[in-house]
DNA sequence: TCTTGACCTTCCAGTTGATGGAACCTTTAT
DNA sequence: ATAAAGGTTCCATCAACTGGAAGGTCAAGA
């Protein structure tokens, strides 16, 4: 398979797999002229790494992912370790942005947003309220 | 005020200051010594950049920000759609990391986590569900 | 056969918003 | 005199790609 092949295959931009490769994630063989050549395996993972990061995961998270999936002597609560703190952090940062989200809304909600100067979002972010 | 006054006056690290100074944010005076000299209205512009960065503005919308903080003839309004826009995109994110959420919570969920190699989240990761 | 266009290759730079560190200068206190 | 605590510049690094230039390869059509 060539590198647009499998791209479309995975859903990923060629670019990408082509870092992925830079990084080791992926090692396809090379045909003659070049050009490399991904194995049904190579497609697996990296439809397995799209959808990885689709979730967030980090690359270096992706690459443990990827070798607990690849080991068939894994442990399920390694995964699900990895899982749970990847989860934590989501839910942290959503919190984060909860909070932020709150007080913009509240900024927005009480200007006037006319032509006038007076404006309680610049007020807002001038000093701790 | 040097550097490490104004840094602990605004709530941000001195080499965060410099760099702002290095992309044009602040423009602080120079002493005979090299040192930077930073007014009140510095400090009090780093406090308003501090506060507008921790709500999720870009650079180039605190850049933007501050013109408008500045502009005494400003209308309201374009405070207010910039801050809507950002809104959005803080709500867009939010939305996207509690699909994240939702889908690894129950991956997660379901995956036993004990030292059998079995594994819902590997599964999950493998393949559309 | 020639050419056109679609692929493929590598390599380098840029993105965002800082942050770490080295090497060196200035000020202040002992 | 010296040492600590500040200041300075400059360069490199982080994540995870993405864009673009310059050029090699391949398949199809005139």
């Amino acid at each position: 398979m060539n590198i647009s092949e499998v791209a479309e295959h995975a859903g990923l931009p060629a670019k990408t797999i082509r870092y992925y490769e830079d990084i080791g994630l992926v090692t396809p063989t090379r045909g003659e002229n070049g050009y490399r050549s991904f194995s049904e395996a190579d497609a697996h993972k990296l439809t397995f790494l799209g959808r990885s990061r689709a979730l967030g995961f980090s690359i270096e998270d992706c690459r443990r992912l990827l070798a607990l999936w690849e080991d068939r002597d894994r442990a399920s609560a390694d995964v699900r370790a990895l899982a749970q703190e990847h989860l934590a952090r989501i839910e942290a940062k959503i919190a984060d942005l909860d909070d932020m989200r709150a007080t913009l809304a509240d900024l927005v909600h009480r200007c006037a947003g006319d032509d006038r100067p007076d404006c309680p979002i610049l007020k807002g972010l001038e000093a701790e309220r």
